[in-house]
DNA sequence: CTGTTAGCGCGTTCAG
DNA sequence: CTGAACGCGCTAACAG
């Protein structure tokens, strides 16, 4: 990065005098209004019986001393914050920042805060994120998990845990996911339908049930087609893998497949580079379909075809099923389905003779 | 979104037998050790006096016993959280993710939280989350300032604020931007230099000093290749306008221009688009010139012109600087600025006969 | 309708 | 080196 830089300094110190006030308590507010800190409190929160006149007298008292009620005592008091923890695989990828963003959302229509941390796709960062809204009192959280041991650690307390994006194997915990299978068959049966028999497949090593849902659906879609399936053509590669690039080149290299399913929006741009690079024409040389649309997609030339799915629709559902629980900690585990979209492009072409 | 959903419910109540067992205090784990909470808070703390024998013991037990300290506890005893505020203007675009994720990686290692909240450039909403701040007792808050109430509610109550992008004007207050001027002039100069003389400017209708950098580059740029200032050919739009692309349009109709400067990444974008709708080539009919570079300029053909800035270094050195003033409430303001880097890329080319 | 009392869990005196 | 006492700010019970 090009990036100097200039250290400027202004001569004056910084908070000349202005002097650093308390924050006001309820006490404060009392006092100046002549009644008592429950009182002050049940005219603040609106609960309880208070005069109008009281009510009046206090709540102009709190406005004019800037009064912020302290979290923190709040939670103390009432063990439980309105802080619900979000974890997510990477913060950078666009699609979890909308998945977040849809989880705001409907948070905060409900009146809640939402804290998103990122783990790197590290079961022991997902654990100390757990221990953080552990520590906060979270009521809930939401996540992309990547272990079990963080959805324990948070159960065992009574924290809400609802599941986004992919499921854990053996956990029975509210969910809401993609039918992974279903749009792995159908980006596999598009290719197959355009002539392709040597369709490769470009997934992530991991356990989730989003990239198995996805290989199943391309086996299926495969088997539909009537075309046997080659374990030569499937790659699987390690998240952050440094030679993921290598591993795309040694499966054109030894595969020489005519069509690419790429099952994330990463491995779906690493192989369009690979592809570029080598002066591969697409769709010519090689079609490729992607998995979660993302607004490069629609600007390369040609158009990625791609199985689109409804990322902030996910984001919301997962808080209302959150918010659900919360409301009702003994109701039935519930697991939501979203439907993804193939939607064609220019990427994907008839293959060539 | 052609999002249709399923809910699928399994038979067995959740959590079953499973009771939830309250999260162990420090008199818990105190007792269990035969000790007082006093000396288990010194040690888990490492702070002050502990035998070794009684600090192996009271480790052992926490550890069994899952402590997790509460931190509401201990905010509201110390009067100050470890949870640092960060407000920008959208978290859905990558910019501001990037800048997050670079506040973050800093943070962590100094092993505070971050909490990001959205204002949609809503001063009321940049308020409200100051409030929130102030509730946690957040002991910094880094925003990219749309109006100067939240910066001075922190500030009255003794919080350090960082701003970062852009600053307010009026406001002492340590800071961390790109050299705007410079990057706006770089951008007008290199179309110039490609002999183009009708050069427009996309900009946002703001105050901020971040556009205003880059206009007074422009300006500067232009003045520095002899060509005039034109005020048809600036066109200043307002944040989520509907018609973005119809000022756009109107633009390419009235001011005629032949090389176009989009100072951030999402005006870049409609720019692109609105080009390409209406079939004009890049650059041989139009040069476009984007600030802030972001994947997809890399990817479209030709590749887009751009200002590049260090997102994540901007955002690194935000939370470096938060972190100093904690350290030192009474040292000089400061102010970073870091350099943009002109990427040269096929968008931009000589202007046509 | 209102005030008093008590305690959430922790860290920080201050005596021992 | 350790424990007892106290209070951070708030709200839920309970009398009045």
């Amino acid at each position: 990065m090009g990036a100097g830089s200039v250290l400027s300094a202004s001569p004056q110190p910084h908070e000349p005098g202005q002097d650093v006030v308390q924050p006001a308590t309820l006490a404060d507010i009392a006092r100046e209004a002549g009644t008592s800190a429950s009182t002050a409190s049940r005219a603040l929160n609106g609960r309880g019986y208070v005069s109008d006149a009281a009510r009046d007298r206090l709540l102009a008292v709190a406005d004019r001393l800037g009064y912020v009620p302290n979290a923190s005592a709040r939670t103390l008091k009432q063990r439980r914050s309105r802080v619900v923890g979000v974890v997510v695989s990477d913060l950078g990828n666009q699609f979890y920042a909308t998945l977040a963003a849809g989880i705001e959302q409907v948070l905060r229509e409900a009146d809640y805060q939402m804290m998103v941390l990122g783990d790197n796709n590290e079961a022991s960062e997902e654990v100390e994120g757990a221990r953080t809204f552990l520590a906060m009192r979270a009521p809930g959280v939401i996540m992309t998990p990547v272990g079990d041991r963080a959805t324990g650690l948070l159960r065992a307390q009574g924290v809400a845990v609802v599941e986004v994006d992919r499921r854990l194997a053996g956990v029975d915990c509210d969910a809401v996911v993609i039918d992974n299978e279903r749009g792995g068959r159908e980006a596999a049966m598009h290719l197959a339908g355009l002539g392709h028999t040597r369709i490769a497949l470009l997934g992530v090593e991991t356990d989730w049930t989003s990239d198995a849902g996805r290989l199943d659906g391309y086996r299926t879609g495969l088997r539909n087609a009537g075309l046997p399936f080659d374990e030569r053509l499937v790659v699987r590669i390690p998240l952050h893998s440094p030679d993921t690039e290598a591993r795309i080149e040694a499966l054109l290299d030894e595969g020489a497949p005519t069509g690419i399913f790429a099952a994330n929006n990463t491995l779906a741009e690493r192989a369009w580079w690979v592809l570029r690079r080598r002066g591969l024409r697409i769709p010519e040389d090689v079609s490729l379909v992607g998995f979660d649309d993302v607004p490069w997609m629609e600007m390369v030339d040609p158009g990625i075809t791609v199985v689109e799915q409804p990322t902030l629709e996910l984001g919301r559902r997962a808080a209302r099923l959150l918010l659900r629980r919360l409301g009702g900690p003994t109701l039935t585990t519930a697991v939501e389905i979203l439907q993804p979209r193939l939607v064609v492009r220019g990427s994907t072409g008839p293959v060539q003779a």
